[in-house]
DNA sequence: GATGAATGAGGTTTCATTCAT
DNA sequence: CATGAATGAAACCTCATTCAT
């Protein structure tokens, strides 16, 4: 493994346990084995590191989620693929989340449109697509029924969202909120 | 004004607009209108004043909640007005909404249950109690039929919570998310 | 003394001795007895310690060289003064004069005009002016004879600089030349 | 063009616009096209790349002067000479004068006679012997009339080294200076 | 001859906190 | 009560130089 993999695994796991402000450069360089010089030779500054996790696991996480939902056939089924998902994907790369979690108020002192809010802005509005395809797919196969499918998707994007954070946050473990929350999606989306 | 009325007010503005991390305690009282040293003689440290500010706005939120939702006759209005009380609350008090996400992700490096981890996990308890007592007494008037009412509760609180950070993270204007999110709720909760 | 003094003085002395770019700011605080953070509590940065220097030692110069020159009755009289009054100063604040040749050069590079090169400009102007005036004293009292008044200042001006410059960089004891220069100006100024 | 020649002519643009200490060697090879490593290659060390442009144009620059002054008759003639080629060349050849100026000061620090210091004493020696061969000529051939033609030669190299200073510093357009610089000698040398 | 990844010493600056007044 | 000068630890980053290829 090189050596900038080396360093953008220790800060994805660093940036995750402390934060970004609170992990210091010559502990991700210590940690990662790599002398302190190196990281900045890989890396413009501290945030170009972030940078590159963010990149990375953003589009990661895009991908597999449209290859999940492709493979239900209703838009219900879809839907509740899509918060499976999620559950799932908070749960085995609960670094790349907390990192995102982390970096989104950090984000919002820059009135300046920053790449990376940018990117955070775009991938939102991705997911929003998304689950608004499946909903205009339900609705066409008849297994949803609901209003403006824009404003819906939207709904569930809040929903999705929240979810994530409060199991980070409180770290209980809550594959039950996901199931309860798939339920109370099928509730208001019943035809 | 007093001094330290002046130091929480302009801690808040500056923690809500930059962080935590990223305020320094110079500014602060450059900005409060005090001698530096004078924030260390009102508070033990930077983290001090935080955990004041933090104190008095999460109990201001839940008696202000408390107070909404007592207005309320069915049970299905008193979840409605707690959506809408959300709304209107985080775009009047955005600074103080705004440091707890912020804050939040701080507080999770830290194992040891820390005041503020304790404080914001109870207030997250709180407002699943309450939201859970009026479900049940919808369930009660016949305004509302669901399952498990604490479970369905979490999963309000889930929105709730991630509707308030899109809001604050997108500062799109959006009221018409939470009109939405009130229509999918009174659908999946109807009788 | 004050702290603030001693770092000044300090950093006189070693921007003198070693340049500017070769002096460490710790090197500074260690020598002028301070802590190192102490230097940035009355200076903003490295680059206003210097600037504090250069203005106060800018303006010594100038009124330095005016009451000299006051106290010659001739215009020729004050021209030979300014001659011998610059082979003093460079003797005596060398450490000054040293800083300035040394600083020169650094400010070429900033196209825009910091305040530093503006100051330099102002008193190679002033100096220029207060020659002019002897030169045209000498006219009127019949000591001196020569062309355009302000071309002869910026010929003497130069001469001036040349000498002092080789004085500082050659370190030999060089007396004989600026009474060879004074020999020099009086053939070409007699009438 | 070869990679040292490259090398060589973007460190003396560079040395020239920014200084010695300013200039990175990362970005002379980038600038030069050249990988960072083949720097230290073809040279010892950064000082080594000075080093070389330094030899390279100080004995330039004698050459051309001497070349020049052959070229005349009379020592008043040769004298006037040396002062518009001074002007011709300074202007031809700002970056090499530009590296003289800055390197100047760097050199003080060195009580330890460092090869770059003995070039420029000898060169200074150099452009005096020069000088004074053309002020001996000139009495000889009755156009000169001075005293002691050692100590008139660095007068006339102190000014020469003045205007040159003044000239790039201020980067005023002033071959006028240079005019009248040479009215000012005709006067102090006539006989 | 040439490269470029890697180094680590050293530089400037920030900042929470203390303490004598 | 309040101040602000002073601190020093720690942060981020730069850069000349080396060396295996």
């Amino acid at each position: 493994m090189g050596r900038k993999t080396a360093i953008i695994d220790t800060a994805t796991r660093l940036f995750a346990e402390k934060g970004f402000a609170d992990t210091a450069t010559a502990e991700i360089a210590e940690k990662a084995g790599v002398a302190h010089g190196t990281l900045f030779y890989h890396f413009k500054n501290k945030q170009g590191i972030l940078r590159e996790i963010f990149t990375r696991s953003g589009s990661a996480y895009l991908e597999e989620l449209r290859k999940t939902i492709a493979g239900q056939k209703t838009g219900m089924e879809q839907i509740e693929a899509a918060l499976r998902f999620n559950e799932e994907y908070s749960r085995d790369h609960s670094q790349q989340i907390l990192i995102f979690l982390r970096i989104f108020p950090d984000q919002l002192k820059e009135e300046s449109h920053s790449p990376e809010r940018q990117f955070i802005e775009s991938i939102q509005q991705e997911v929003i697509a998304i689950l608004r395809k499946s909903l205009d797919a339900g609705i066409s196969d008849g297994t949803i029924e609901c209003g403006d499918t824009e404003e819906t998707a939207r709904v569930l994007n809040s929903l999705i969202f929240g979810i994530t954070h409060i199991k980070l946050m409180t770290r209980e473990n809550t594959p039950s909120l996901t199931r309860s929350a798939t339920d109370f999606c099928r509730r208001a989306l019943a035809p």
